[in-house]
DNA sequence: TCACGCTATATTGAATACAATATTTGGAGA
DNA sequence: TCTCCAAATATTGTATTCAATATAGCGTGA
Protein backbone atom coordinates (compact mmCIF):
# COMPACT_ATOMS: atom_id res chain seq x y z
CA UNK A 1 0.00 0.00 0.00
CA UNK A 2 1.04 3.38 -0.79
CA UNK A 3 1.13 5.88 1.23
CA UNK A 4 0.03 9.23 -0.22
CA UNK A 5 2.21 11.61 2.56
CA UNK A 6 4.39 10.64 5.07
CA UNK A 7 1.75 10.50 8.13
CA UNK A 8 1.01 7.73 9.64
CA UNK A 9 -2.75 6.25 10.36
CA UNK A 10 -2.58 6.75 13.75
CA UNK A 11 -1.90 10.50 12.85
CA UNK A 12 -4.85 11.16 9.94
CA UNK A 13 -7.18 9.40 12.13
CA UNK A 14 -6.09 12.22 14.73
CA UNK A 15 -7.10 14.63 12.15
CA UNK A 16 -9.72 12.79 10.55
CA UNK A 17 -11.75 12.14 14.18
CA UNK A 18 -11.14 15.60 15.51
CA UNK A 19 -12.68 17.01 12.34
CA UNK A 20 -15.75 14.68 12.65
CA UNK A 21 -15.54 15.79 16.59
CA UNK A 22 -15.48 19.35 15.84
CA UNK A 23 -17.76 19.13 12.69
CA UNK A 24 -20.81 17.41 14.83
CA UNK A 25 -20.43 14.02 13.94
CA UNK A 26 -19.62 13.17 16.94
CA UNK A 27 -21.45 14.84 20.00
CA UNK A 28 -20.26 15.88 23.20
CA UNK A 29 -20.93 12.56 25.55
CA UNK A 30 -21.04 9.78 22.55
CA UNK A 31 -19.36 6.83 22.76
CA UNK A 32 -16.61 5.94 21.02
CA UNK A 33 -15.79 2.54 21.20
CA UNK A 34 -12.89 1.45 18.99
CA UNK A 35 -13.86 -1.71 16.99
CA UNK A 36 -16.96 0.85 15.34
CA UNK A 37 -13.76 3.67 14.95
CA UNK A 38 -11.81 0.99 13.20
CA UNK A 39 -14.65 -0.09 11.24
CA UNK A 40 -15.66 3.45 9.93
CA UNK A 41 -11.91 4.57 8.96
CA UNK A 42 -11.36 1.41 7.24
CA UNK A 43 -7.96 0.58 10.03
CA UNK A 44 -7.62 -1.68 12.84
CA UNK A 45 -7.83 -0.88 16.45
CA UNK A 46 -4.01 -0.26 17.08
CA UNK A 47 -4.03 3.02 14.98
CA UNK A 48 -7.55 4.37 16.86
CA UNK A 49 -6.07 3.26 20.14
CA UNK A 50 -3.33 5.60 19.30
CA UNK A 51 -5.57 8.44 18.28
CA UNK A 52 -7.52 8.35 20.96
CA UNK A 53 -5.00 8.84 23.61
CA UNK A 54 -3.96 11.64 21.58
CA UNK A 55 -6.82 13.17 21.30
CA UNK A 56 -7.52 12.93 25.37
CA UNK A 57 -4.22 14.29 25.75
CA UNK A 58 -5.57 17.34 23.96
CA UNK A 59 -8.76 17.27 25.51
CA UNK A 60 -11.03 16.55 22.82
CA UNK A 61 -12.02 12.90 24.05
CA UNK A 62 -12.37 11.38 27.88
CA UNK A 63 -10.68 8.13 28.28
CA UNK A 64 -11.75 6.17 31.53
CA UNK A 65 -9.37 3.32 31.62
CA UNK A 66 -10.82 0.17 30.84
CA UNK A 67 -14.21 1.50 30.32
CA UNK A 68 -13.52 3.31 26.75
CA UNK A 69 -13.96 6.70 25.55
CA UNK A 70 -16.42 9.30 25.13
CA UNK A 71 -16.09 12.87 23.73
CA UNK A 72 -15.38 15.17 26.14
CA UNK A 73 -18.63 17.10 27.30
CA UNK A 74 -18.19 20.62 29.42
CA UNK A 75 -20.20 21.73 31.98
CA UNK A 76 -21.13 25.43 31.24
CA UNK A 77 -19.11 26.90 34.13
CA UNK A 78 -16.27 25.03 32.42
CA UNK A 79 -16.97 26.18 29.15
CA UNK A 80 -16.69 29.59 30.24
CA UNK A 81 -13.64 29.14 32.45
CA UNK A 82 -11.70 27.39 28.57
CA UNK A 83 -13.09 30.45 26.58
CA UNK A 84 -11.84 33.01 29.12
CA UNK A 85 -8.26 30.98 29.39
CA UNK A 86 -8.20 31.21 25.65
CA UNK A 87 -9.42 34.51 24.65
CA UNK A 88 -6.42 35.65 28.13
CA UNK A 89 -4.07 32.98 25.96
CA UNK A 90 -4.86 35.29 22.58
CA UNK A 91 -4.51 38.51 23.42
CA UNK A 92 -1.38 37.76 25.13
CA UNK A 93 -0.07 36.11 21.65
CA UNK A 94 -1.22 39.35 20.02
CA UNK A 95 0.56 41.69 22.75
CA UNK A 96 4.02 40.08 21.91
CA UNK A 97 3.41 39.52 18.33
CA UNK A 98 2.80 43.45 18.59
CA UNK A 99 6.55 44.02 20.24
CA UNK A 100 7.99 41.03 18.30
CA UNK A 101 6.82 40.29 14.81
CA UNK A 102 9.07 40.95 12.46
CA UNK A 103 8.55 43.54 9.24
CA UNK A 104 7.60 40.77 6.84
CA UNK A 105 5.27 39.09 9.69
CA UNK A 106 3.14 42.18 9.89
CA UNK A 107 2.87 42.97 6.22
CA UNK A 108 1.56 39.44 6.01
CA UNK A 109 -1.02 39.70 8.54
CA UNK A 110 -2.15 43.08 6.86
CA UNK A 111 -2.50 41.41 3.70
CA UNK A 112 -4.11 38.61 4.74
CA UNK A 113 -6.42 40.79 6.91
CA UNK A 114 -7.44 42.82 3.88
CA UNK A 115 -8.19 39.81 1.86
CA UNK A 116 -10.87 38.41 4.36
CA UNK A 117 -12.72 41.73 3.74
CA UNK A 118 -14.60 40.16 0.71
CA UNK A 119 -15.44 36.95 2.69
CA UNK A 120 -16.64 39.01 5.56
CA UNK A 121 -18.65 41.48 2.62
CA UNK A 122 -20.44 38.37 0.99
CA UNK A 123 -21.32 36.68 4.49
CA UNK A 124 -19.10 33.56 3.21
CA UNK A 125 -19.44 32.27 6.71
CA UNK A 126 -17.27 29.04 6.23
CA UNK A 127 -14.44 30.55 4.09
CA UNK A 128 -14.27 32.87 6.49
CA UNK A 129 -13.86 30.52 9.69
CA UNK A 130 -11.06 28.48 7.74
CA UNK A 131 -9.81 32.01 6.81
CA UNK A 132 -10.46 33.13 10.44
CA UNK A 133 -8.25 30.50 11.62
CA UNK A 134 -5.15 31.22 9.59
CA UNK A 135 -5.69 34.97 10.54
CA UNK A 136 -5.25 33.74 14.38
CA UNK A 137 -2.67 31.08 13.94
CA UNK A 138 -0.67 34.01 11.91
CA UNK A 139 -0.90 35.93 15.43
CA UNK A 140 0.63 32.82 17.58
CA UNK A 141 3.67 32.50 15.31
CA UNK A 142 4.21 36.09 15.82
CA UNK A 143 4.47 35.64 19.18
CA UNK A 144 7.45 33.62 18.62
CA UNK A 145 6.69 31.06 21.55
CA UNK A 146 6.29 27.77 20.13
CA UNK A 147 4.88 26.85 23.50
CA UNK A 148 2.51 29.71 23.88
CA UNK A 149 1.47 29.05 20.15
CA UNK A 150 0.65 25.51 21.02
CA UNK A 151 -1.20 26.16 24.17
CA UNK A 152 -3.46 28.81 22.28
CA UNK A 153 -4.15 26.39 19.39
CA UNK A 154 -4.69 23.85 21.48
CA UNK A 155 -7.52 25.35 23.47
CA UNK A 156 -9.33 26.59 20.04
CA UNK A 157 -9.05 23.88 18.50
CA UNK A 158 -10.56 22.37 22.04
CA UNK A 159 -13.31 25.08 21.89
CA UNK A 160 -14.42 24.43 17.84
CA UNK A 161 -16.93 21.94 18.45
CA UNK A 162 -18.89 24.69 20.48
CA UNK A 163 -17.86 27.20 18.09
CA UNK A 164 -19.92 25.57 15.45
CA UNK A 165 -22.46 28.06 15.00
CA UNK A 166 -20.51 31.27 15.76
CA UNK A 167 -20.66 33.11 12.30
CA UNK A 168 -23.90 32.51 11.73
CA UNK A 169 -25.13 34.93 14.40
CA UNK A 170 -26.48 38.04 11.80
CA UNK A 171 -23.46 40.70 11.10
CA UNK A 172 -21.17 39.04 13.12
CA UNK A 173 -18.66 38.63 10.24
CA UNK A 174 -18.54 42.21 9.01
CA UNK A 175 -17.88 43.41 13.14
CA UNK A 176 -15.78 40.47 13.30
CA UNK A 177 -13.81 41.47 10.47
CA UNK A 178 -13.92 45.03 12.32
CA UNK A 179 -12.22 43.50 15.08
CA UNK A 180 -9.52 42.11 13.54
CA UNK A 181 -8.96 45.38 11.98
CA UNK A 182 -8.53 46.82 15.58
CA UNK A 183 -6.13 43.66 16.85
CA UNK A 184 -4.29 43.89 13.16
CA UNK A 185 -4.08 47.72 13.34
CA UNK A 186 -2.38 47.50 16.98
CA UNK A 187 0.14 45.12 16.05
CA UNK A 188 1.29 46.64 13.18
CA UNK A 189 1.83 50.03 14.92
CA UNK A 190 3.30 47.88 17.92
CA UNK A 191 1.38 49.55 20.58
CA UNK A 192 1.64 46.01 23.23
CA UNK A 193 -1.64 47.09 25.31
CA UNK A 194 -3.60 48.31 22.56
CA UNK A 195 -3.41 44.47 20.52
CA UNK A 196 -4.03 42.78 23.89
CA UNK A 197 -7.16 44.62 24.35
CA UNK A 198 -7.99 44.41 21.23
CA UNK A 199 -8.09 40.92 21.09
CA UNK A 200 -9.33 40.24 24.60
CA UNK A 201 -12.42 42.25 23.18
CA UNK A 202 -12.61 40.31 20.16
CA UNK A 203 -12.67 36.93 21.10
CA UNK A 204 -14.50 37.64 24.50
CA UNK A 205 -17.53 39.66 21.84
CA UNK A 206 -17.16 35.95 20.08
CA UNK A 207 -17.66 33.81 23.23
CA UNK A 208 -20.46 36.01 23.83
CA UNK A 209 -22.14 35.99 20.24
CA UNK A 210 -22.00 32.12 21.20
CA UNK A 211 -23.79 32.54 24.39
CA UNK A 212 -26.49 34.06 22.92
CA UNK A 213 -27.07 31.36 20.29
CA UNK A 214 -26.43 29.06 22.95
CA UNK A 215 -29.51 30.59 25.58
CA UNK A 216 -31.55 30.84 22.04
CA UNK A 217 -31.90 27.52 21.41
CA UNK A 218 -30.25 26.23 24.52
CA UNK A 219 -33.76 26.93 26.62
CA UNK A 220 -33.56 23.60 28.75
CA UNK A 221 -30.58 21.65 29.36
CA UNK A 222 -27.48 23.32 27.71
CA UNK A 223 -27.15 20.87 24.62
CA UNK A 224 -22.94 21.33 25.90
CA UNK A 225 -22.73 17.30 27.08
CA UNK A 226 -26.53 15.76 26.33
CA UNK A 227 -25.77 12.57 24.29
CA UNK A 228 -29.01 13.27 22.06
CA UNK A 229 -27.81 15.59 19.31
CA UNK A 230 -30.19 18.97 18.71
CA UNK B 1 -2.10 -12.40 37.14
CA UNK B 2 -3.20 -9.79 40.01
CA UNK B 3 -3.24 -5.83 39.44
CA UNK B 4 -1.98 -4.54 42.56
CA UNK B 5 -4.15 -1.03 41.72
CA UNK B 6 -6.52 -0.44 38.49
CA UNK B 7 -3.84 1.20 36.68
CA UNK B 8 -3.04 -0.20 33.34
CA UNK B 9 0.52 -2.01 32.06
CA UNK B 10 1.44 1.74 30.19
CA UNK B 11 0.11 3.65 32.81
CA UNK B 12 2.71 1.85 35.04
CA UNK B 13 5.13 2.63 32.21
CA UNK B 14 4.53 5.95 32.52
CA UNK B 15 5.55 6.66 35.54
CA UNK B 16 8.62 4.17 35.38
CA UNK B 17 9.51 5.56 32.66
CA UNK B 18 9.34 9.25 33.19
CA UNK B 19 11.28 7.75 36.67
CA UNK B 20 14.24 6.93 34.64
CA UNK B 21 14.69 9.82 32.92
CA UNK B 22 14.45 11.98 35.59
CA UNK B 23 16.68 10.28 37.49
CA UNK B 24 18.66 9.65 34.60
CA UNK B 25 19.17 5.92 34.17
CA UNK B 26 18.34 7.44 30.54
CA UNK B 27 20.26 10.50 29.44
CA UNK B 28 19.02 13.43 27.29
CA UNK B 29 18.97 12.53 23.73
CA UNK B 30 19.08 8.71 24.25
CA UNK B 31 17.32 6.27 21.90
CA UNK B 32 14.38 4.52 23.39
CA UNK B 33 13.99 1.66 21.27
CA UNK B 34 10.11 -0.01 21.87
CA UNK B 35 11.88 -3.46 21.94
CA UNK B 36 14.50 -2.82 24.63
CA UNK B 37 11.99 -0.60 27.11
CA UNK B 38 9.61 -3.75 26.48
CA UNK B 39 11.96 -6.10 27.59
CA UNK B 40 13.76 -3.79 30.61
CA UNK B 41 10.61 -3.38 32.19
CA UNK B 42 8.54 -6.97 31.03
CA UNK B 43 5.91 -6.29 28.67
CA UNK B 44 5.51 -5.65 25.35
CA UNK B 45 5.90 -3.36 23.00
CA UNK B 46 2.32 -2.23 22.38
CA UNK B 47 2.11 -0.75 26.43
CA UNK B 48 5.39 0.58 25.68
CA UNK B 49 4.10 2.52 22.70
CA UNK B 50 1.28 3.56 24.52
CA UNK B 51 3.40 5.05 27.39
CA UNK B 52 6.00 6.78 24.88
CA UNK B 53 3.20 8.82 22.67
CA UNK B 54 1.92 9.95 26.50
CA UNK B 55 5.36 10.85 27.59
CA UNK B 56 5.66 12.80 24.08
CA UNK B 57 2.46 14.47 25.18
CA UNK B 58 4.03 15.65 27.88
CA UNK B 59 7.40 16.84 26.68
CA UNK B 60 9.76 14.34 28.22
CA UNK B 61 10.29 12.63 24.46
CA UNK B 62 10.50 12.89 21.47
CA UNK B 63 8.92 10.92 18.81
CA UNK B 64 10.06 11.38 15.02
CA UNK B 65 7.33 8.62 12.70
CA UNK B 66 9.16 5.91 12.08
CA UNK B 67 12.25 6.82 13.84
CA UNK B 68 11.84 6.01 16.92
CA UNK B 69 11.75 7.64 20.26
CA UNK B 70 14.48 9.34 22.24
CA UNK B 71 14.51 11.15 25.78
CA UNK B 72 13.53 14.82 25.04
CA UNK B 73 16.84 16.98 24.76
CA UNK B 74 15.77 20.61 25.84
CA UNK B 75 17.82 23.02 23.90
CA UNK B 76 18.37 26.37 25.59
CA UNK B 77 15.93 27.98 23.08
CA UNK B 78 13.73 25.70 23.71
CA UNK B 79 13.90 26.39 27.59
CA UNK B 80 14.06 29.84 26.84
CA UNK B 81 10.32 30.01 25.47
CA UNK B 82 9.06 27.99 27.63
CA UNK B 83 9.89 30.23 30.58
CA UNK B 84 8.85 33.21 28.25
CA UNK B 85 5.82 30.81 28.15
CA UNK B 86 5.97 30.56 32.26
CA UNK B 87 6.15 34.34 32.71
CA UNK B 88 3.85 35.32 30.40
CA UNK B 89 1.29 32.53 32.25
CA UNK B 90 2.33 34.17 35.60
CA UNK B 91 1.77 37.43 34.72
CA UNK B 92 -1.88 37.00 32.73
CA UNK B 93 -2.87 35.38 36.08
CA UNK B 94 -1.69 38.03 38.39
CA UNK B 95 -3.42 40.25 36.30
CA UNK B 96 -6.40 38.59 36.57
CA UNK B 97 -6.14 37.96 40.14
CA UNK B 98 -5.80 42.04 40.48
CA UNK B 99 -8.79 42.36 38.91
CA UNK B 100 -10.99 39.73 40.50
CA UNK B 101 -9.89 38.18 44.24
CA UNK B 102 -12.04 38.52 46.88
CA UNK B 103 -11.11 40.22 49.94
CA UNK B 104 -10.51 37.60 51.65
CA UNK B 105 -8.10 35.80 48.99
CA UNK B 106 -6.75 39.37 48.78
CA UNK B 107 -5.91 39.64 52.50
CA UNK B 108 -4.48 36.47 52.36
CA UNK B 109 -1.90 36.87 49.64
CA UNK B 110 -0.71 39.73 52.19
CA UNK B 111 -0.65 37.86 55.24
CA UNK B 112 1.19 35.02 53.26
CA UNK B 113 3.91 37.76 51.74
CA UNK B 114 4.36 38.72 54.77
CA UNK B 115 4.88 35.62 56.31
CA UNK B 116 8.00 34.69 54.20
CA UNK B 117 10.15 38.05 55.02
CA UNK B 118 11.91 36.20 57.63
CA UNK B 119 12.61 33.16 55.55
CA UNK B 120 14.10 35.68 52.99
CA UNK B 121 15.78 36.86 55.54
CA UNK B 122 17.44 34.04 57.27
CA UNK B 123 18.49 32.76 53.45
CA UNK B 124 16.37 30.01 54.35
CA UNK B 125 16.74 28.99 50.92
CA UNK B 126 14.79 25.64 51.09
CA UNK B 127 11.75 27.19 52.89
CA UNK B 128 11.77 30.25 50.59
CA UNK B 129 11.32 27.86 47.64
CA UNK B 130 8.66 25.77 49.56
CA UNK B 131 6.88 29.19 50.43
CA UNK B 132 7.25 30.63 47.03
CA UNK B 133 5.29 27.19 45.10
CA UNK B 134 2.27 28.54 47.56
CA UNK B 135 2.76 32.04 46.70
CA UNK B 136 2.32 31.66 43.15
CA UNK B 137 -0.58 28.84 43.81
CA UNK B 138 -2.00 31.49 45.47
CA UNK B 139 -2.26 34.01 42.60
CA UNK B 140 -2.93 30.81 40.11
CA UNK B 141 -6.06 30.50 42.64
CA UNK B 142 -6.94 33.89 42.39
CA UNK B 143 -7.92 33.90 38.59
CA UNK B 144 -10.52 32.48 39.24
CA UNK B 145 -9.74 29.81 36.19
CA UNK B 146 -8.71 26.46 36.52
CA UNK B 147 -7.62 25.96 33.06
CA UNK B 148 -5.03 29.06 33.51
CA UNK B 149 -3.79 27.78 36.22
CA UNK B 150 -3.42 24.03 35.29
CA UNK B 151 -1.34 25.65 32.57
CA UNK B 152 0.92 27.51 34.42
CA UNK B 153 1.34 25.52 37.15
CA UNK B 154 2.00 22.93 34.59
CA UNK B 155 4.61 25.11 33.30
CA UNK B 156 6.32 25.61 36.18
CA UNK B 157 6.52 22.23 37.69
CA UNK B 158 8.09 21.29 34.51
CA UNK B 159 10.76 23.94 34.87
CA UNK B 160 11.21 23.10 38.27
CA UNK B 161 13.78 20.67 37.28
CA UNK B 162 16.05 23.95 35.63
CA UNK B 163 15.38 26.14 38.18
CA UNK B 164 16.41 23.54 41.68
CA UNK B 165 19.74 26.48 42.08
CA UNK B 166 17.61 29.16 41.52
CA UNK B 167 17.38 30.70 45.18
CA UNK B 168 21.08 30.05 45.85
CA UNK B 169 22.00 32.75 43.84
CA UNK B 170 23.40 35.36 46.47
CA UNK B 171 21.23 37.71 47.40
CA UNK B 172 18.64 36.28 45.50
CA UNK B 173 16.38 35.96 48.44
CA UNK B 174 15.19 39.43 49.66
CA UNK B 175 15.13 40.31 46.07
CA UNK B 176 12.58 37.58 45.11
CA UNK B 177 10.87 38.69 48.31
CA UNK B 178 10.80 42.56 47.12
CA UNK B 179 9.21 41.90 43.66
CA UNK B 180 6.43 39.76 45.40
CA UNK B 181 6.16 42.89 47.72
CA UNK B 182 5.59 44.89 44.15
CA UNK B 183 3.12 42.03 42.76
CA UNK B 184 1.03 41.88 45.82
CA UNK B 185 0.82 45.95 46.54
CA UNK B 186 -0.08 45.93 42.67
CA UNK B 187 -2.80 43.26 43.47
CA UNK B 188 -4.33 44.28 46.58
CA UNK B 189 -4.76 47.39 44.72
CA UNK B 190 -6.47 45.71 42.06
CA UNK B 191 -3.99 48.08 39.81
CA UNK B 192 -3.92 45.12 37.20
CA UNK B 193 -1.20 46.31 34.42
CA UNK B 194 0.83 46.80 37.54
CA UNK B 195 0.24 43.31 38.96
CA UNK B 196 1.07 42.20 34.94
CA UNK B 197 3.94 43.97 34.93
CA UNK B 198 5.47 43.07 38.29
CA UNK B 199 4.92 39.91 38.19
CA UNK B 200 6.47 39.55 34.47
CA UNK B 201 9.32 41.13 35.25
CA UNK B 202 9.46 39.01 38.40
CA UNK B 203 9.96 36.22 36.55
CA UNK B 204 12.40 37.10 34.40
CA UNK B 205 14.47 38.02 36.63
CA UNK B 206 14.43 34.86 37.82
CA UNK B 207 15.41 33.52 34.95
CA UNK B 208 18.05 35.57 34.41
CA UNK B 209 19.45 34.79 37.54
CA UNK B 210 18.60 31.11 35.93
CA UNK B 211 21.03 31.65 32.61
CA UNK B 212 23.72 32.66 34.46
CA UNK B 213 23.93 29.74 36.57
CA UNK B 214 23.23 27.59 33.36
CA UNK B 215 26.12 29.30 31.41
CA UNK B 216 27.99 27.26 33.75
CA UNK B 217 27.90 23.98 32.62
CA UNK B 218 27.55 23.11 29.36
CA UNK B 219 24.84 20.89 27.66
CA UNK B 220 25.82 17.91 28.73
CA UNK B 221 23.91 15.86 30.61
CA UNK B 222 22.56 18.87 32.94
CA UNK B 223 21.27 17.48 36.94
CA UNK B 224 18.06 18.26 34.69
CA UNK B 225 16.35 16.37 37.94
CA UNK B 226 18.31 14.88 40.18
CA UNK B 227 14.99 13.99 42.99
CA UNK B 228 17.18 15.25 45.79
CA UNK B 229 15.54 17.79 47.58
CA UNK B 230 13.45 20.88 46.75
C1' DT C 1 -42.06 -7.59 43.10
C1' DC C 2 -37.54 -6.64 44.24
C1' DA C 3 -32.79 -7.60 45.39
C1' DC C 4 -29.09 -10.18 44.62
C1' DG C 5 -25.91 -12.91 42.24
C1' DC C 6 -24.52 -15.51 38.38
C1' DT C 7 -23.68 -16.22 33.53
C1' DA C 8 -23.24 -14.49 28.91
C1' DT C 9 -21.74 -10.85 26.04
C1' DA C 10 -19.30 -6.83 24.74
C1' DT C 11 -15.35 -4.08 25.03
C1' DT C 12 -10.90 -2.79 26.34
C1' DG C 13 -5.84 -4.15 27.48
C1' DA C 14 -1.91 -6.73 26.03
C1' DA C 15 0.74 -9.94 23.25
C1' DT C 16 2.03 -11.74 19.03
C1' DA C 17 2.37 -11.82 14.01
C1' DC C 18 2.93 -9.49 9.84
C1' DA C 19 4.05 -5.38 6.77
C1' DA C 20 6.38 -1.31 5.61
C1' DT C 21 9.96 1.89 6.24
C1' DA C 22 14.55 3.34 7.84
C1' DT C 23 19.29 2.26 8.66
C1' DT C 24 23.36 -0.18 8.05
C1' DT C 25 26.68 -2.71 5.62
C1' DG C 26 29.13 -4.55 1.93
C1' DG C 27 30.71 -4.32 -2.56
C1' DA C 28 31.32 -2.42 -7.30
C1' DG C 29 33.11 1.11 -9.94
C1' DA C 30 35.65 5.27 -10.64
C1' DT D 1 40.36 5.48 -1.23
C1' DC D 2 36.03 7.35 -1.93
C1' DT D 3 31.26 7.44 -3.59
C1' DC D 4 27.23 5.46 -4.61
C1' DC D 5 23.98 1.82 -4.88
C1' DA D 6 21.72 -2.32 -3.34
C1' DA D 7 20.84 -6.05 -0.40
C1' DA D 8 20.55 -7.28 4.44
C1' DT D 9 19.14 -5.99 8.89
C1' DA D 10 16.82 -3.48 12.35
C1' DT D 11 12.98 -0.98 13.90
C1' DT D 12 8.64 1.02 13.65
C1' DG D 13 3.57 0.79 12.09
C1' DT D 14 -0.48 -2.06 11.71
C1' DA D 15 -3.28 -6.13 12.00
C1' DT D 16 -4.72 -10.00 14.43
C1' DT D 17 -5.20 -12.91 18.30
C1' DC D 18 -5.61 -13.80 23.09
C1' DA D 19 -6.72 -12.30 27.91
C1' DA D 20 -8.89 -9.59 31.41
C1' DT D 21 -12.42 -6.60 32.83
C1' DA D 22 -16.83 -4.31 32.60
C1' DT D 23 -21.64 -4.41 31.36
C1' DA D 24 -26.04 -6.41 30.49
C1' DG D 25 -29.34 -9.91 30.97
C1' DC D 26 -31.45 -13.55 33.23
C1' DG D 27 -32.94 -16.40 36.84
C1' DT D 28 -33.51 -17.48 41.62
C1' DG D 29 -34.93 -16.76 46.22
C1' DA D 30 -36.81 -14.04 49.70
Amino acid sequence: MVLLDDRTRADRLVSDVSADIINGAFAPGDRLDELSLADRYGVSRTPVREALRRLASSGLVDVRPRRGAVVASITPAKLAELFGAMAEMEATCARLAAIGMTPMERRRLEEFHASMRPLAADGDAEGFAAANLTFHTQIYAGAHNGHLAEIASGLRSRLMPYRRAQFRTPGRLPRSHEEHGAVTAAILAADAPAAHAAMLRHVSLVEESFEQLANGYGDRKQDAGSPDRA
